[in-house]
DNA sequence: ACGATCGTATCGTGCGCCAATACCTGCTCG
DNA sequence: CGAGCAGGTATTGGCGCACGATACGATCGT
């Protein structure tokens, strides 16, 4: 559980308990999205019974936990409203769905837009490809920034000292046997990603697939996300792949930067 | 802002004032997702400065709100976790994802799966067709269940009062001029959905666009969810598109039933 | 029949939140 | 240039909301 410390702390007297309890209740499904009951929620999140009731209650009226067949608790739908006003708001959404439509139609394969969030980088958008069999590629995951490419490309815009502070607040796990974990290695793909103008990545968080990214900046040069094309394995050799898409990711980051 | 009244009312004493603030908090940016000062959140809520301050830090704290570039609050990237969380939990999205994507590789047109929510209909999962050129058809997006394709041929499998209830409750205006807004045609089109076993509309959402849908029920037989099929006009003529698509969608459904 | 665990309900107390207020900063006016 | 406004931020005393312990009936599995 990452307190999202440093970035934007706040003063503990305007810290409403309440509120970030209801928080913590809700969070308590990432770890596994079961129904809870009363019980579990309150073991989960370290707050009594009572509590948990309260804000099972709270939340349940107003839609955002549900009753589960069970009687116990799961995640409401109203969730799905609040991430929904999420990309609606992002400026960034707003004009890359056309594009990243365009690129898909041009690529004929898996089209991801990435925002980027430090240690981690969330799909915004996912455009599958005609063949696509890979299972459940649902908006809203999250990857280590440091074995995605679009996080690696991303990187490549940033000074040396703030990549190095990320890759050392990385919880540097593999999630294949390819998955590049030590520094060297990921330096030297942050250097390949400064050199190319993109990233790549051969089933470094899937086996069987490979994906290349560009990233997408803001006014001020900072990366904000990344525009990401990803293929198989068994379709494409990897120069190819390489040699094929990445002059329209780069193309695609570029037109929705700044 | 329907108050989610009735279905899961909740005693008056277990209600976290607090913690229901919060949410209107993050609910004002449904009506207008643009970034909101301190001041423009206690308007929009019916709150004062001092508790927007409040919940505005708790919720920034916690990456639900973000700052924006003008020094206003917008909604944050942590929306997307907990959407995703929702996704995962819920267990008809689990099984339906490689059933859809094998009915879009099929079908070759865009396939959405949505959430039966009594008056709208959620868009949960959303498969572009290659030639989509629609504008940004984003998941979560609700529409109203009278004039849906899918919440129509959920409504054929309810009780006639329920069907009419429900119906009454509604905001029956209108999306384009070709929606239906009057009850004897919405009757119609559920009358309808039940002889053929699958609802359609053309241009009552969007203008161009032809849709039809199948209702996914749970095992005592009530409508949670439908498969819709979506096609442009401009492609196919609406019987052809009927003769052909009605099937694949009646058969997905069937195999997410139960 | 039983203990365990579920969701639900009650209640007195304490402290966490309430709302008013003040402060500082950067605007945009006249 | 200074008044005026709206922005975010911080402080405070007092009230009332939320706290957590506790108890209740239902439903399980044994």
């Amino acid at each position: 559980m990452t307190k999202t410390a440093g970035a934007n702390a706040v003063d503990e007297r305007l810290f409403l308990q309440s509120v970030a309890r209801a928080l913590d209740v809700l969070e308590a499904f990432a770890q596994s999205p079961r129904p809870k009951s009363l019980g579990e929620i309150a073991a989960a999140t370290g707050i009594n019974k009572s509590a948990a009731q309260r804000i099972g209650q709270t939340l349940l009226a107003r839609g955002y936990l549900e009753r589960a067949d069970s009687g116990g608790l799961t995640l409401g739908r109203k969730l799905l409203d609040r991430s929904f006003d999420y990309l609606r708001s992002n400026p960034l959404i707003e004009r890359a769905t056309p594009v990243l439509m365009e690129l898909r139609k041009l690529a004929g394969e898996r089209i991801d837009l990435s925002l980027f969030d430090d240690t981690s980088t969330i799909y915004a958008i996912r455009l599958q490809s005609k063949r696509e069999t890979f299972y459940a590629t649902l908006p809203g995951r999250r990857i280590p920034s440091f074995l995605s490419s679009g996080g690696r490309s991303c990187m490549a815009h940033m000074a040396d000292e703030a990549v190095d502070d990320l890759l050392m607040r990385s919880n540097r796990r593999a999630l294949t046997p390819k998955s590049r974990t030590e520094l060297p290695q990921i330096w030297e793909k942050v250097r390949e990603a400064r050199a190319e103008g993109y990233s790549w990545a051969a089933e470094e968080a899937l086996i069987g697939e490979v994906v290349l990214a560009a990233a997408v900046l803001d006014s001020d040069r900072q990366p904000i996300g990344a525009v990401h094309i990803a293929g198989s394995l068994s379709e494409w050799s990897i120069p190819d792949f390489r040699r094929r898409f990445s002059p329209l990711a780069i193309e695609a980051a570029r037109a929705l930067s700044v």
